[in-house]
DNA sequence: TTGTAAGCGTTATCAC
DNA sequence: GTGATAACGCTTACAA
């Protein structure tokens, strides 16, 4: 391993020089600099981040926490927040939580011992301990929490759109699927369908989930339509719920839409090529994941930051899994 | 921050003392041992890794590098590393690279900047100088080297399956998408593919592919039915592949698998749930990456590995993308 | 404009 | 059994 000592005998000068011109920092002469920059050259020298990072007690590290990366919408919002840490010159120390509480407590321990300076993260518990006593910057991710910025996209208005477009489609027994109930946006989308359900007099269902996970999502498609077998809407919670309902819809040997019509949210990708192709409430996620991090490099920068809270645009994607839109009839709000 | 000088003044020790218990080595009183693990517990100290590292010149770091998460093959390799991993206290620095060199490199110095103790790659550039310098165990996963372990899916035989069963089920101007040149495990397929067609004698066509991009993969789909209008089987390089020449297809109103027949490769999440659902070769994903995080494990703590190229199985996944097999029919080999 | 040296939080060597 | 202390590779006062 090549250090800053050697390059410094190298080039026949001492170690702090050899950081000056490394950080750019305080006066060098042209000359000098020149011939340290020649001897990093030759040595092909790299500054150890980790002698850095023990000095400065910072390092160029951002821990990014997402439930599962495995769930196809995840790996969009990963992206996202990873472009945007690239140009900034930031890493990643990337963990999945498993929804686990003891995991994301453990990954956090993990950023702060390798000093992250910020932390992204889905979580499912926004309010834990460990997130309250951080002394870094902390942004949630398709999360809310009243003590840290967030971003995330506008599930209420995602949750009226849904109702809106199912009930304008037809549907007069909708069966709403609930998302976890500690998790904002999840919530969000639910009010946002009911508010919409009870104004305009539709008769509505609940199911309740707990998770994310695929799993359980089709033991609850199950238990919709064995409850309800005469549901002629669901809007589920996400996408993968979304599948699910399909899924069991068609073992039933239910028509959708024809019969049901469904409504996901997300839009994570290659449900357009499913069969029949699912309507959804699409979020930006890469978009968010991008926002996340610009927002987590300025809170970084000590930058005074207007907008902790960043609210994305979510919009009605029309695939197969809904009907037509009668085209003479009006439903206005 | 609390260090370990705070748990040793606390503790009425020396910060030597505190390392012994924290690290559980060498002599210490047992009634010693209990103040300081108390002095511990209520200053509530967590050793700092980044000092840790700088000494031990190491660190629990490891470096994931994959060509994009967003594709969804790429998640599940990167659930099983992490979790083999995590099982042994190791976390993850990662990185997406875009099939570019310049990021690949970029990747690999911050790695070996921050003491990552070795780097799992799916690299498009096995052979690159970055990886020759390393003075870490590398892991290739889902690619081959001559020079560093990997862990890998029979593409040989994968390839070999789909031609057997694409013969099996009627095609006879079968098209095969050869992947990337310079990647081992496609060119693996392509010749598995190749070389029972030809054994067989069953008209084949040939369309190259330079990437595992899904816009390249939907050039190609068109470029595929432009030429080779009349073709009735095709052996994609890949799911995404797959996905765009069925989309294809579709598109032109062929009938499938009536009048083509298409075979994807990896089974990725949700193309079981296409329309139709879509054949393919399996790899075990998950296991290839939490078997690539096992050999690299070893490899960090030095122990002798007899397995230095780990070849995981594969199989054929029957759906709708696939004619039956005629029952009386039988083809050997 | 450049060099010396202290210090970042650990671990490990060597006395005691 | 335990404590001083050098060392890991870097940055930054401060001195020259």
């Amino acid at each position: 391993m090549v250090t800053i000592k050697d390059v410094a005998k190298h080039a026949g000068v001492s170690v702090a020089t050899v950081s000056r011109v490394l950080n750019e920092i305080g006066y060098v002469h042209e000359d000098t600099r020149r011939m340290v920059e020649k001897a990093i050259q030759e040595l092909d020298y790299t500054p150890n981040e980790v002698a850095r990072s023990l000095y400065k007690r910072k390092s160029r590290l951002i821990g990014l926490l997402l439930p599962d990366i495995t769930n196809p919408y995840f790996p969009q919002l990963a992206r996202g927040v990873e472009d945007r840490m690239q140009e900034s010159g930031f890493r990643l120390i990337f963990g999945n939580s498993d929804e686990s509480e003891q995991k994301e407590r453990d990954y956090i321990q993990t950023f702060v011992q390798n000093n992250a300076v910020g932390i992204i993260s889905s979580t499912n518990f926004p309010g834990m301990e460990s997130y309250r006593r951080l002394n870094i910057p902390v942004v949630f991710l398709d999360r809310i929490s009243s003590d840290r910025p967030a971003v995330y996209a506008d599930g209420r208005e995602g949750g009226r759109i849904a109702a809106q477009q199912i009930i304008e489609r037809g549907s007069r027994r909708v069966t709403v699927l609930q998302g976890p109930a500690h998790i904002r946006p999840a919530q969000d989308r639910f009010q946002g369908a009911v508010e919409v359900l009870q104004d305009t007099g539709v008769a509505y269902e609940v199911i309740r989930t707990a998770s994310f996970a695929l799993k359980e999502a089709e033991e609850k498609a199950k238990e919709l339509f064995a409850a309800f077998p005469d549901t002629d809407g669901v809007i589920a919670s996400n996408d993968m719920a979304a599948i699910a309902v399909l899924h069991e819809a068609l073992r039933l040997g239910k028509k959708v839409p024809e019969e049901v019509q469904i409504i996901g949210f997300d839009d994570i990708p290659l449900i357009g090529l499913l069969s029949p192709p699912l309507s959804t409430i699409r979020q930006p996620a890469y978009d968010m994941g991008y926002k996340a991090a610009e927002l987590m490099i300025r809170l970084i920068e000590g930058q005074t930051v207007e907008l902790r809270n960043i609210q994305m645009p979510v919009e009605f994607v029309e695939r197969g899994s809904t009907r037509k839109k009668p085209e003479n009839e009006y439903v206005d709000r």
